[in-house]
RNA sequence: GGCGAGUUAGCCAAGUGGUAAGGCAGAGGUCUGCAAAACCUCCACCGCGGGUUCGAAUCCCGCACUCGCCUCCA
């Protein structure tokens, strides 16, 4: 028995993990930017959050977790304008979507989902308290995060930051930085543009500090864990720290977990620019199940490592899950209270807390029906032991929430089956297909076994 | 240029010292009124070259290639 090993980006190793609360964890995950549909790769990310997040309530502990929607950006001011919208009656719309998808994709809810333009005033005052602290400046209107101020820039990404001067990639800035490293906490109102009045001015939050107010508005001063893309490493998560711990003084979070990113299918990082994505809609369209798009992007590699995806994949995904399904309809109708067998519980649970393997554990299950098999054609697997099949398959599923159990008995389904064993019986082989017509018409698929018919819904 | 990750069968992928999990696809077989499904079996010289070791996919050195970050980005 071990305790639950996550890789800290901020060590760059695997360590134990113990939140500050005993049996309480407190994370923050970084939720969408709310100016067009979410796409897979997006996904990949709340996917891996909704491993995490299932993994720990499965470790007994409680999960408060805060996933915010970014509703006030660049391109969001850009888009609502050229709309004539605000930005609520923009954005509402993709925020509607993007829980729609959630759903799809079978993610847990998060706790709190809070909105950057509802806690403008916590950004002010967290903006206030990194002034008394020295840390800010102000130019042109605007509130600049002086990072010459806070010695441990970098560390998150490891990166020397004394190198990145005004250089090839530093963006010229728009505003009037001091130094072309430093990063906006408060922008000055621009023409146009939807603002707030604050004792800061009149503008509109920088992109970093809304993730610093509101995940300690709702998860304290020091967080458990803190989640979120590889490509929010730096600056966002850099940045996010000096503010907070700039502010503080306290460690910002504890555990830093950062998912690698889906790429398409010739190896190139799925993202907006290159137009190379697809979204949850698409894929539905397209005739994928949402389980099987939830079990490709969870099982297809790990977390941490990059993963091409294509539509053979999906295809790989969907025969894989029907396979689980398979295997619950073999076992048949068992008693609900059995445990699963220890070995094979222990192994899937293993792989799980050493930093979420689960394509390891899954690896696992596959060969546990591969062994089950057998003993199931035969027929020597007792009642006992289909029970204790079931109950891991069902352990399984608290985490992949992809398999389809075999429904109640269905009366009218039951008597047309028997109907055509009688046909079949008298060698009304015309009939019997008929019956199995209606059958699949009416989505239960009828297989013909040795120990008799055998019916599954499918879809 | 700096930092980091990676290279395992047709495809995806686990595996960090004891002679390669699993999934998909493919081939063969069993079953079957037909069909479908299911089940079984088979399918890897672990990027290349050195080295350490009784023993390496796993450790070390070198090389090649891929990807990511260093700028908005899950």
């Amino acid at each position: 028995m071990t305790s639950l090993r996550l890789h800290n980006t901020m060590s760059g190793r695997l360590e134990q993990f113990v939140p500050i609360e005993p049996g309480h964890v407190r994370m923050y995950t970084c939720g969408p930017t709310v100016h067009d549909y979410s796409h897979i790769g997006n996904f990949r990310t709340f996917l891996f959050e909704d491993l995490l997040r299932r993994v720990l309530l499965q470790q007994g502990y409680r999960v408060t977790q805060v996933m915010n929607l970014t509703d006030v950006e660049d391109r969001i001011i850009k888009k609502s304008a050229e709309h004539g919208q605000t930005i609520d009656e923009f954005t509402e719309p993709y925020i509607e979507a993007f829980f729609q998808d959630l759903d799809t994709l079978r993610i847990q809810r998060a706790e709190h989902y809070p909105r950057a333009t509802q806690h403008i005033f916590e950004m002010v005052s967290l903006i206030e308290r990194l002034t008394e602290n020295g840390h800010t400046y102000v130019a042109d209107g605007s509130t600049y995060f002086r990072i010459s101020s806070f010695p441990r820039y970098g560390a998150l990404a490891h990166l020397d930051v004394s190198g990145l001067k005004a250089g090839a990639r530093v963006d010229v800035d728009e505003y009037g930085k001091d130094d072309p490293r430093d990063f906006v906490l408060w922008k000055a109102r621009k023409p146009g543009e939807q603002s707030w009045e604050t004792p800061l001015g009149t503008g509109r939050p920088g992109w970093h500090i809304e993730c610093s107010a509101m995940s300690m508005q709702y998860l304290g001063e020091t967080l458990d864990i803190h989640a979120g893309g590889v490509d929010l490493i730096f600056p966002h998560h850099e940045d996010e720290i000096a503010q907070s711990e700039g502010a503080t003084g306290k460690t910002f979070a504890r555990y830093w977990l950062h998912a690698q990113h889906l790429q398409d299918a010739t190896g190139e990082k799925m993202s907006k620019r290159l137009r190379n994505f697809s979204t949850v809609r698409d894929l539905l369209a397209e005739g994928y199940t949402p389980r099987a798009i939830r079990y490709a992007l969870l099982t297809g590699a790990h977390y941490r490592s990059p993963l091409a995806f294509s539509p053979e994949l999906l295809k790989a995904a969907d025969s894989a899950v029907k396979r689980l399904d398979e295997f619950a309809v073999r076992l048949g109708s068992v008693a609900a209270d059995a445990e699963a067998p220890a070995d094979i519980r222990g192994r899937w649970d293993e792989a799980l807390k050493d930093d979420l393997n689960l394509p390891a554990a899954v690896g696992h299950l596959f060969e546990f029906i591969k062994a089950f098999n057998p003993r199931l054609e035969s027929g020597k697997a007792t009642a006992a032991e289909r029970a204790a099949a079931m109950a891991m398959l069902r352990h399984a599923n608290l985490i992949l929430d992809v398999i389809e159990f075999p429904g109640a008995v269905d009366a009218e389904v039951e008597r047309l089956i028997a109907e055509r064993e009688a046909a079949r019986e008298r060698r009304d082989f015309g009939r019997a297909d008929e019956i199995r017509k209606q059958l699949l018409a009416m989505g239960i698929q009828l297989d013909d076994t040795k120990d008799g018919p055998r019916w599954k819904r499918i879809r």
